[in-house]
RNA sequence: UGACCCAUGGUGUAAUCGGUAACACAACUGUUUUUGGUGCAGUCAUUCAAGGUUCGAGUCCUUGUGGGUCAACCA
């Protein structure tokens, strides 16, 4: 194969475009979110084509809401994405711009189409509509309102504009083909009557244009030249040409990609929102949410975010991604940039017996093996330890490294030392304390013992333990396909352990200091980080993703 | 029973004028390792089916089969 670097389908179809000089050389593409919810990962892989396609040929990328329907959208939404956006690392051109700012002439565009005998006001009520749509293999009906006259058309049109109807008593369509087999082009309903207060335009309009005279009218405003947008508009494509060349507007070309579907949950924006409201989630930014803002909490980076959705690549097939492909994004960069610390999840008490008593001496560490600049930190080692209960065992079998009864462990960064008892609960049969000896002469960097140990254990000093509530998150559905299963609610595989707590973990003291939006890497367990929910009381972290664990896949 | 789109390993994406299936993830080996992490090396497909065109087909044609989208005054 040559070095030349694979095209996805859509950079292909750009760059005939410009080879052809089809717009001047230019590339604009634009990011067009309803503002009404938070944005998702299935966002975040449109987002990643449209800024990705600009910066690649030199052009620009417009963010504009496209907010035409006001019952549905909020300011809330329109803040949370402009935060996601920016924080993925994209910028888009200029200030950001809305549908709304297009009423106007949206609506001189409306009255165009009247005149020139394409558009009419259809007096019918949305079922009386529906039922002469037909059906796919039926052709529609002519509505008994579609030869109107131009004028009667154009005074109706300026009633509605004017609030002179209820809402719903009327609506404009286009004057296509009731007789199409395609359903969409069945003489599509271009706006509708609608009292509601808009986010942006208050109470001026009381119609609103719907999706198809609204999105392809703004793309040629904006000059824009590519209009990416996913499988399901591919059907409008003959409208959103046909309403260009009746208007007479920029040729904007429409390509179509297949949307992201991710095992273990779903994208529908209406979906996630049922989840909000019904408090199954504590909210968008909930870390087990697809929404970016959810990622964001969780721990996932930005740079793991981009370069997943660059991974799983563009085309026209309907896709489902292993989670694992997610996951393995999120690993590949937090190794490179979490910083390395002790936290100990289920902590048992370890004692080193030949350990001066009240002695503390500092230790020093790495603080990311992967990246040299990132220096050596020092923390607390002592005679009495908390080391992770399942890194000790009783009656081990032999391809087990860590402690068990007469078997010797490294301390990571501190000793070696060689387990000589442990205590019971009479009980419940739980271990309640370990008691070793150590190796003076095998302090790390400085061994001269010459004793070798297989396995290596993550610790923290019992005086110095920082106590910490830790929140450990598995897939919010259990079932591949939640949204799936056409007889039975999503709601129904909701995972009912997707989210446990650990109310008390300790962890090394440095971690009093951490930030929200650090990285850290809990050695051997995972990564974590900061949740908001901390207080200075109280410090809680979340885990991001867990290490990979060969030794638990085996057992 | 309509229109449109899609079909390459377990998953995702490549193969750009038809030239002998590539990359990533997953899985499994082995190796390195003071994280059972990371790294490194290796194993794992004749491209939905059947015909056809061709010296040669994942790629072109035909017919099937399977999947998706469309009948919101949502986007």
């Amino acid at each position: 194969m040559s070095n030349k670097e694979s095209l996805n389908f859509v950079e292909i179809e750009v760059e005939k475009d410009l080879e052809a000089g089809t717009y001047a050389g230019r590339v604009h593409t634009r990011f067009p979110p309803e503002p009404n919810g938070y944005l998702h990962i299935g966002h975040a892989k449109s987002i990643c084509l449209n800024f990705g396609l600009a910066k690649k040929y030199g052009g620009k990328t417009n963010l504009r809401f496209d907010d035409t329907n006001p019952v549905t959208e909020d300011t809330e939404y329109v803040d949370s994405i402009k935060a996601d956006i920016k924080w993925l690392g994209f910028e888009w051109e200029g200030q950001e711009l809305y549908a709304s700012d297009y009423f106007e002439q949206l609506y001189e565009f409306a009255v165009k189409l009247i005149q020139d005998g394409k558009a009419y006001v259809d007096d019918s009520s949305a079922e009386e509509i529906a039922k002469m749509k037909g059906t796919p293999t039926q052709a529609g009906l002519n509505s008994p309102f579609r030869e109107r006259t131009i004028e009667e058309n154009l005074r109706l049109f300026e009633g509605m504009k004017n609030g002179e109807y209820p809402d719903g008593a009327r609506v404009l369509r286009a004057k296509y083909d009731m007789a199409s087999p395609n359903m969409l082009l069945r003489d599509p309903n271009l706006y509708r009557i609608k009292r509601a207060h808009h986010h942006r335009t208050g109470d001026k309009w009381c119609i609103y244009p719907l999706y198809d005279f609204a999105h392809g009218q703004s793309d040629a405003i904006e000059k824009i030249t590519h209009s990416v947008c996913t499988l399901e508009f591919k059907n409008h494509r003959p409208l959103y040409d046909w309403l260009i060349e009746s208007l007479g507007i920029y040729p904007t070309r429409q390509i179509e990609f297949a949307r992201l579907n991710l095992e273990y949950t779903m994208m529908s924006k209406r979906k996630l929102l049922q989840l909000v409201n019904d408090k199954h989630v504590s909210g968008w930014d909930d870390p087990r949410m697809p929404t970016i803002s959810g990622m964001r909490r969780r721990g996932y980076s930005a740079a793991a975010i981009r370069n997943f959705c660059d991974r799983i690549g563009i085309a026209k097939r309907d896709n489902v991604i292993e989670y694992a492909s997610l996951e393995f994004s999120v690993r590949e960069d937090l190794n490179k940039v979490a910083t390395r610390v002790m936290g100990v999840l289920d902590p048992v008490k370890l004692v080193i017996t030949n350990y001066p008593k009240d002695q503390v001496e500092f230790v020093e560490i790495e603080n990311n093996p992967e990246d040299p600049e990132s220096g050596v930190r020092s923390i607390p080692f002592s005679g009495e330890l908390y080391i992770e209960r399942e890194d000790f065992m009783e009656d081990p079998p032999k391809k087990f490294f860590r402690l068990g009864p007469e078997r010797s462990v490294r301390l990571k960064s501190g000793y070696i030392i060689t387990c000589t008892g442990f205590d019971k609960d009479p009980d419940t049969d739980a271990i309640t304390e370990i008691r070793c000896t150590y190796y003076p002469d095998s302090k790390s960097g400085a061994d001269t013992s010459g004793i070798k140990a297989k396995g290596t254990l993550h610790w923290v000093s019992v005086k110095e333990a920082v106590p910490v509530e830790i929140r450990l998150y598995d897939r919010l559905f259990s079932d591949p396909n939640p949204a799936g299963h056409p007889d039975q609610d999503f709601r129904e595989f909701l995972n009912p352990d997707s989210l446990r707590y650990i109310p008390t973990a300790y962890v090394e003291p440095a971690l009093k200091e951490a930030k929200l939006g650090q990285h850290f890497q809990f050695i051997r367990k995972g990564y974590y980080c900061l949740d908001q929910d901390s207080s200075s009381e109280k410090l809680v972290f979340n885990q991001t993703v867990g290490l990979k664990d060969s030794w638990a896949k085996k057992g």
